[in-house]
DNA sequence: TTATAAATTGAATGAATGTTCAATTAATTT
DNA sequence: AAATTAATTGAACATTCATTCAATTTATAA
C-alpha cells in the first residue's frame, strides 16, 4: 500500500533539466539549486533522489553515454544485410544530425572527469570498448559474408574508431556550416577508404 | 623608481600551481583559495594579478595550449631535411613521452569550456588550425622535395591530424602499459600508411 | 635618507554551495 | 475512514567561494 513510487521517472526528469542547463552554462556552473529553481521544486528533493551531487553527476554521465550509444544503432531494415548495416553505421556516424541531438561539450566535460574519478573512467572505458567491439563485429560479419576485402579486421576497426573520435573532436570547433559538412564528407570518405570501399550513394536514410 | 615588477613571473608561478592542483583534483575542484593555500600566500594576491577567476582560467588555457604546441616541435638537427623533419614529428606525436609531460584531463576539461566560452573556443580553434597548417607545410615541403608520393596534401594532412586527436582521445583511457604502447605503435603505423610511407626504423631520437 | 611603486597581508563581505532534518502534503490499499 | 508510504516542502546548517578594500611590508631609484 501507500503511494506509488515516481522515483525513476522523477530522477530522469531531474537529469534532463541538469543536462539542459549544463549544456548551456557548463557543468561547473550548474548547481543543484539552479536545477531545482528551473524545475520550481525544492533543492532538497533532488538530494532526496540522488543522495549527493556526485551521484547526480554519475546519473548525467549515464544519460550522456546512453545518447552517445545511439550513434551506433542499426535500423531493423538493415539488420539482416551486413553490408548495408555497416554502411548505415558509417553513414550515421558521419552525419550532421548528431550535432543537434548530442552535446559534445558535455561529452568532453564528463570525459575530463574520468581523469580523476575512477567510476566515470570505467563508464567511459566500458562504453567505448563496447562500441569498438560492436564495430569489429559488423566488419567481421561483412568479411565472413564476403562483401569486404580486408585482412586485419581489428586494425581496420580500430582505425575507423579513432577516426570517429578525432573527427568529432575537431568538428566541434567548426562553426561554419559549409566547412562542417565538407569536412564531415571527407571523414566519411576516409572511413570508407580504410574499409576499401568507394563512396556510398546507394544507401540513403 | 619603486620596486621592480615581478608580475609576469608571479603569474606564471600561480598558474603552475593551479595546473598542478587541477591536474590532481580536477578543474572544478580547484579554487583560488586552494591555490593560495598551496603557495602559502593570501588569496587576494591571486586576485591582484588576475582580476577574476575567469582571467586565471584563461591563463591556464594559454599555459596548457603552449605545452600542447610542443608536440609539433622539430629539433634543429632535422630542420633542413624535410623528410626527417616530418618523420620526427610523426615519431614525436606517437611517442609515450607526452603521457608524462602533458595532462590530457586538463586539456579536455578546458576544451569543454570552449562550448560555452567564446574566448576559450577561439584559443583552441586557433591553436589547432595553426598545428594543422604546420603539418600541411611539412608535408607540402616533402612533396616539393620529391620524397613523398602524394596527390592531395591537404586531405592527407587532415587525415593524420584527425588520427592524432582520435588516438589521444582513446589512449587516455588505456591504463595498461603494454596495450598503450601497442596501440600507439599501431596508430603511428596508420599515420605512415596515410603518408604512403613504411615503418620508420632509421630515425631515432 | 627619502620618495615611490609594487608585493603582500589581513580582515571582511555577501552570495552560493551541498546537505540535514523535521514537518507536511498527496496518493494508494485495506 | 484509517493506515501507510512516497512526494515534497521549508527552514536551517556550516563551508566554501570569489572578490573588496585598506593597511603594511619590501625593494628600488633619486
Amino acid at each position: 500500500m501507500g503511494r506509488k513510487s515516481l522515483k525513476e521517472a522523477r530522477k530522469k526528469e531531474i537529469i534532463k533539466v541538469f543536462y539542459g542547463l549544463a549544456k548551456k552554462n557548463g557543468l561547473e556552473n550548474t548547481s543543484i539549486a539552479k536545477i531545482a529553481a528551473k524545475m520550481e521544486i525544492n533543492p532538497s528533493l533532488i538530494i532526496h533522489y540522488f543522495q549527493t551531487r556526485e551521484d547526480l553527476v554519475y546519473g548525467l554521465v549515464d544519460y550522456i553515454l546512453d545518447k552517445y550509444k545511439l550513434i551506433y544503432k542499426v535500423s531493423a531494415a538493415h539488420s539482416k544485410d551486413s553490408r548495408k548495416a555497416l554502411l548505415e553505421i558509417i553513414g550515421n556516424i558521419f552525419s550532421k544530425k548528431w550535432n543537434a541531438l548530442f552535446d559534445d561539450g558535455l561529452f568532453y566535460g564528463c570525459y575530463a572527469m574520468a581523469f580523476h574519478d575512477a567510476k566515470v573512467r570505467d563508464l567511459y572505458k566500458k562504453l567505448l570498448d563496447s562500441l569498438r567491439e560492436m564495430l569489429i563485429g559488423h566488419i567481421e560479419q561483412c568479411r565472413e559474408d564476403g562483401v569486404l576485402d580486408i585482412e586485419d579486421v581489428e586494425t581496420v576497426a580500430d582505425n575507423i574508431f579513432v577516426l570517429i573520435d578525432g573527427a568529432y573532436f575537431y568538428l566541434s570547433l567548426v562553426s561554419d556550416k559549409n566547412e562542417y559538412e565538407h569536412r564531415l564528407a571527407k571523414y566519411r570518405q576516409q572511413a570508407l577508404s580504410i574499409l576499401h570501399l568507394k563512396e556510398l550513394s546507394e544507401v540513403a536514410g
